[in-house]
DNA sequence: AATACCGGCGAGT
DNA sequence: TCATACTCGCCGGTATT
C-alpha cells in the first residue's frame, strides 16, 4: 500500500457555471414584458408554419410540460389554453454575443477556464482557494452577482472536487442556485441516483446497464470493471466505473473548437436538389468563421439526414488546408456528386431531409486573410 | 505495428 | 402524430506508412 504523503496536494476545487434556461432568459432580458409568461424558443424548419422543434423553454413553459426537442406543434397544443404564451425563433447571433461577454467575465474569476457550451463553463480555482471549498463558494457567489449585475441573467453554480461532480452539483442547484459537493459527500450524493442521472449516461447506456441489473450509480460503482469493459469496450467501461465512483481527473482546459458545421432542413424531402444553391450560404458562413478564428480546415465533410432520420456523412481530407468559400463549396459538391451523383441512393422510400457541411482538422493560419494554396508556395 | 482517416453512433446543450 | 442545430468523443473498420 502506497500512501499519498500529502492528500491535499491533488485535491482540486472546480466550479461549474450554467446559465439558466439560457436562450429563453436572453429573450426575457431583451423584452422584460414576456417575463412570467410561457416562453418557448423554437427552431422553425420552414416546411410548414409550425414545423420544427423546441430548443429551450423558460420554467413557466417547462412546468406546463414543454420540453426541449419536442415538436413545436406539440408545444403549441400543450400551451393552447395559455393565450399569453410567447413562441420566438432562435436568435443564435444574439445569444453568442451575450455569451461571449459573460464567458470573458467568468474567465477572470479562476486560474483555468473552460467553456463547455454556449451557456456552461468550468473554472479551476484550486490554487486561488487552496482547495478550500468555502472560498470556492464565495467565488461562485461573486460570479453570480457579476453576471446578474452586468447582464441581468441568472445562473446556477456547482462546486466539486472535479468537473464531473461540479457538473452534478450545478444540475441539482438549478435554477439560480449554488451547491457544493464536498469530497466526503461524493459517495452519499451519487450512490442512490439512478444511472441515467449520471452525466454521460443516456438512454442507450441506461438500457444496456439495466440488462446487467445495474440501475443505480451505487450498483454501477461496485460493478466488476472487467465485465463493464467487455460490455461497453475498454474506454467506456473504465470511464463508467470511475464516473460512478465520482472519480474524474479531466483537467479544466481552455480549448479551441475542433470542428464547425452548419445544417439546414430542406423544404421538401428530395432525391435531388440544387446542392450549391442550398449550401452556398452555409459554406459562406463557415468560411467567415474560419477566417475570423484564424483557422484553415484540412477536412471537409457533408452531412445528409434522410427521411428515416438516419445520418449519412462523407469526409475528404485536403492536401492544402483552406478557409476559402469557393474551395470548400467545390470540395463539398464533389463529395456530394461522387456519393449521390447517379443513383447511389439505394431505396426510393428514403430521400434527403436535411443537408449540412462540416469543416474540421484545423491548422492555424498566420495571415487571417489567407487560405488558398498561394500561402503554401 | 503504429498511425491516420473514416463513418456511424451516443450524448449533451 | 412529430422529430432543430449544433459540438464532442468513442468504436470498429480500413488505408497508409
Amino acid at each position: 500500500m502506497i500512501s499519498n504523503p500529502d492528500p491535499a496536494k491533488d485535491q482540486r476545487a472546480i466550479v461549474a457555471i450554467d446559465l439558466d434556461y439560457y436562450y429563453a432568459q436572453c429573450e426575457e432580458v431583451r423584452n422584460p414584458a414576456i417575463k412570467g409568461k410561457p416562453v418557448v424558443i423554437c427552431v422553425f424548419s420552414g416546411r410548414t408554419v409550425e414545423s420544427g422543434a423546441v430548443s429551450t423553454a423558460n420554467y413557466v413553459a417547462r412546468n406546463l410540460g414543454v420540453k426541449s426537442g419536442m415538436p413545436i406543434a406539440l408545444a403549441k397544443k400543450i400551451l393552447q389554453k395559455n393565450s399569453d404564451s410567447v413562441l420566438l425563433p432562435m436568435d443564435t447571433e444574439y445569444y453568442v454575443e451575450v455569451s461571449d461577454r459573460i464567458m470573458e467575465t467568468v474567465r477572470t474569476h479562476g486560474e483555468k477556464f473552460e467553456q463547455a457550451s454556449i451557456d456552461e463553463a468550468y473554472l479551476d480555482v484550486t490554487a486561488l482557494t487552496k482547495a478550500d471549498f468555502q472560498r470556492a463558494v464565495a467565488i461562485g457567489r461573486e460570479i453570480k452577482n457579476e453576471i446578474f449585475a452586468k447582464e441581468s441573467l441568472t445562473c446556477s453554480v456547482g462546486i466539486g472536487p472535479n468537473k464531473l461532480m461540479a457538473k452534478m452539483a450545478v444540475d441539482s442547484s438549478k435554477p439560480d442556485g449554488i451547491m457544493t459537493i464536498l469530497p466526503d459527500e461524493v459517495k452519499y450524493f451519487l450512490n442512490p441516483l439512478p444511472v441515467g442521472k449520471l452525466f454521460g449516461i443516456g438512454p442507450k447506456t441506461e438500457e444496456k446497464l439495466k440488462g446487467l441489473s445495474i440501475t443505480t450509480v451505487g450498483e454501477l460503482a461496485s460493478a466488476n470493471v472487467i465485465v463493464l469493459s467487455e460490455q461497453f469496450g475498454n474506454k467506456l467501461g473504465f470511464t463508467l466505473s470511475r464516473m460512478a465512483n465520482g472519480v474524474d481527473t479531466d483537467p479544466v482546459v481552455d480549448r479551441e473548437p475542433e470542428q464547425m458545421s452548419r445544417i439546414v432542413t430542406l423544404k421538401h424531402d428530395a432525391e435531388s436538389f440544387d446542392f450549391q444553391e442550398v449550401l452556398k450560404p452555409l459554406v459562406g458562413d463557415l468560411s467567415r468563421r474560419l477566417t475570423t478564428s484564424r483557422n484553415l480546415s484540412k477536412a471537409i465533410g457533408i452531412i445528409l439526414i434522410t427521411t428515416d432520420l438516419k445520418i449519412k456523412s462523407r469526409t475528404r481530407t485536403l492536401d492544402t488546408p483552406t478557409n476559402s468559400e469557393i474551395d470548400i463549396l467545390k470540395v463539398a459538391t464533389e463529395i456530394f456528386e461522387s456519393y449521390f451523383g447517379q443513383e447511389n441512393f439505394e431505396d426510393k422510400s428514403s430521400h434527403i431531409r436535411r443537408v449540412g457541411i462540416r469543416v474540421s482538422s484545423f491548422v492555424k493560419s498566420t495571415d487571417p486573410k489567407s487560405g488558398t494554396l498561394f500561402d503554401y508556395l
